[in-house]
This record gives C-alpha cells, structure tokens and sequence, in this order.
DNA sequence: ACCTGAACACCGTTCAAGT
DNA sequence: ACCTGAACACCGTTCAAGT
C-alpha cells in the first residue's frame, strides 16, 4: 500500500508520475506501457498486416504491441480509426516517393511522371497489404474517422497535381486541364498497381524488373497514344 | 415413428426421398430446404454484400437463405470458397459487358473498345461491393479454391483480348503486341473503376453521366497521347 | 443426402476497477 | 493519465446427431 507506485497520486504530476514508472519497471515486471503506445500499436499493426494481410486482429495488435486488449482504445475510436491512421502513413510515403521521382528529373517533365508512376507502381507491389488497406475497400472513404487519412490522401493527390504542372510548365502536354491529365496518369498507374497486388498479373509481373518493365510500356503508351497518326 | 419421413431410409433411393420430403413440406413447416440451396447461398451473399459491404457474415448468409448456420458447409469448403464463387459470378457479368460492347460495334474498332471500357465502369461502379470482393484483396488469387473463379477470371481477360483483335484485324494500332495493348487499356480503366468504387474521385464521379464521361476522356487520351505531336 | 444444434476458440467493444 | 480484466454479443468451423 505504501510503496513507490502509490506516491504518484498525492503527488499529481505526470512528469512524476512517468519517472517513478520508468524507474519500478527496471526493477518489477513492465506491466504499463511507457513512451508513445500510439504508434507502437501502428507500428505492430504494419507488422501484422503484412503477415496476416488486410484482416487483421485488434487484439492481435494490442498483443504484439504488449498491452491490453483493451489499451488501444484509449488512443483510437475503434479498430477502423487505427486502420485508418495505418492508411494515412501508407499515403504520406505515396507523397514522398512521387515527390522524389519530381525533384529528380526537374528539367524533364515526361520523365518526371514516368518516373512517379515508377516510384506509385513500385511502393504499391512492395506493399501489397498496405495497398490494399488503402485502396480495397476495407475502410470507408466516405466516414473518415481519423483526420490524418484525409489530409495524407489528399496531399498525395496534390503530389501528383505538382507532376502535371511540371508538364504544363514547359509545354509538352496537348492538353492544358491539369485534372485530366492527372486522373488519366494516376488511373493509368494505379490500375497496375492493383492488377498487380491483387494477383491478377501474377504470370507477367512476378520480378522488379517486370514490373518496371511494364510500368514504363504503359506509362509511355500513354505519352505516345495507342492509335495510328492518321 | 412410422410416420412418411421415415420411409425413405429403407428405400435407400435420392429420388424416393426427395419425392416424400417435397410431399411433407406442404403439410408440415418447412425445415428443410429444398431445391438449390448452393444457389439460394450465392444470392443471399450477394444481398448481403450489397448491404453490408465486403465484411458480409457466413452466418448472417445462412439466416437470410433460410437454413442453419452450418448448412453452407454441405456447398463450400469455408466461407472463402463461397466468396470465390460469388466473385466468379462478378467475373461472368464482366465477360458479358464487354463482349456486348464489342459487338456492338463490330466495324468500329476503337468505339468498340470504348465502349468496352463504360461497359467496365458501369459495372463496377454500380457494384462497388462486389468489384471490391473481386479486385480487393479479400480473396487470395493465389489460392483457389473455386474452380470457377479461375475459369472465369480467364474468360474476361479473354474478353478484352478478343477486343484488341478487332483493332488488330482493322490495323488501327500503333503496336502490334497484343498483350501490351490489352494491359493498356485494362490498366486504365481498372484504375478510374477502382479510384471512384473506392471513393478516391467522391467529389467528380456522382452521377452517371460524370463517370462515363470521365471514362469516355481517360479512353480517348490513351488512344490519342498525352504528348505534343513534335 | 441434407440439415441441425451444441460446442470451441476467437473477435470487437464496453465498463467498472486498479495504479 | 493510462492500463487491466471480466463480460457481452458476435463470428468461423467442427462434429455428433437427426430425418
């Protein structure tokens, strides 16, 4: 009753309150969990998701992580809010490799996009069930829980937008509505990158270089246009 | 004891047994199903994925079909195995659609595959659950456990492909790769059904005539090119 | 042959309680 | 503030049993 645990009452200070916790842990077994349990429970929930696929378990997450079933809900809604804030990393590093790909070829606004649509084709087949997550229908776009989802997923589409204006900088588009050509390229490379994740290309995109290969094919397809020049 | 339902184990006859069981049902509430359960399955589920989206119940299936809970095991190996069938029923439609779209414009090569293309959208959009189920990640390609999946999964792709011919027999393409051209135009139209089924273009996809005019614009640009002619 | 009902191990979520 | 443990209603699957 009257050991080091219960001081932190009386005291009332978090800071305190942390510090006497993290020294009993040397010495007890660790049974709270201290630091950022945040995203240690998204951290475990990327591993088990890439174990397991896009139907994984809450308590399973919670037990990978060393908590409680029941700890998670103090820092999500419910199990769709942590998939969701899950998503939202998958969509930051969309952002960050299309942005990549744009600031390598700044001089060359057709490479630039074949080169984003590399980098999108790439993430998505490396990831699958992260791919999936996003895009497959398991969560709901429609009611976003966790705010994080909407801004990542919409920064990533800004990403995309920089890509085409690259384009419409230097002219090499016949077209001059930046949507349009933005929905016609991501279209283009995420239903690629879905037949891929989802089996469908199993025969023809099994090695990096495939799919590089057929990523670059449709990417300049694309460009060029399937038609015959009348 | 001795009453009609008994009588069919002595005969030792399907026909004999089925004949009193259909002939008890009239007088008696009917328990047993009769007829093709497997069938009544399938709707069920679709009913069910409708509503409910992908994460539909094998036991809520069984409610609504009017049988126990453990009745589906007599038709399917496992809850993945009726999802299987249930996508190959998507699968079929698809195959339908397009080869619809097809001939209906049997002279016109480059039509026919645009109208190929709304034929893909349409369904998908209007069956965003089931494109969800089929291209989602729910089921494993990998594993199949249905034989019809694989059987008409092929077919659609077959589908596309007897497309594409009718462009080749007409030299309308700049490629003579029949492969090349077919992932092209898969990966494009795949790619807008998938972005609007998963709410990604919420805000330029609402009505029907927006999606198929936004398919009808992605067509045309890969048909055409991005690019400045130089 | 076809279906049922009890049973098992699992799941998401809630809530009173502990430190 | 942060986490636990019991409890509840649900789920997929198995199996002995019924007609």
């Amino acid at each position: 009753m009257c050991d080091v645990d219960t001081v932190y009452i009386k005291v009332d200070s978090v800071n305190i309150f942390l510090y006497i916790a993290t020294m009993s842990s040397k010495k007890k077994k660790k049974t709270y969990h201290h630091g950022d349990l945040r995203n240690s429970l998204l951290v475990a929930a990327e591993k088990e998701l890439r174990q397991k696929g896009t139907d994984i378990s809450l308590r399973e997450v919670a037990k990978v992580a060393g908590v409680s079933h029941t700890a998670p809900y103090r820092h999500f809604k419910d199990k769709t809010a942590l998939l969701q804030a899950l998503a939202a990393i998958g969509y930051q590093r969309l952002a960050e490799g299309v942005r990549a790909a744009k600031d390598q070829h700044a001089d060359e606004p057709i490479e630039a996009m074949l080169g984003a649509a590399r980098a999108y084709v790439e993430l998505a087949v490396n990831n699958p069930e992260m791919t999936q997550l996003m895009f497959g229908g398991v969560l709901d776009q429609e009611v976003i829980i966790e705010e994080d989802l909407g801004v990542c997923s919409g920064d990533a589409f800004q990403a995309l937008l920089e890509v085409v204006d690259l384009g419409l900088e230097h002219d090499v588009y016949q077209s001059d509505n930046r949507m349009e050509i933005a929905l016609a390229n991501w279209s283009m490379v995420h239903g690629l990158s879905m037949l891929i994740t989802c089996g469908q290309l199993s025969g023809e995109a099994e090695t990096d270089e495939s799919v590089q290969g057929l990523t670059r094919m449709v990417g300049e397809m694309l460009m060029t246009g399937l038609k015959k020049k009348t």
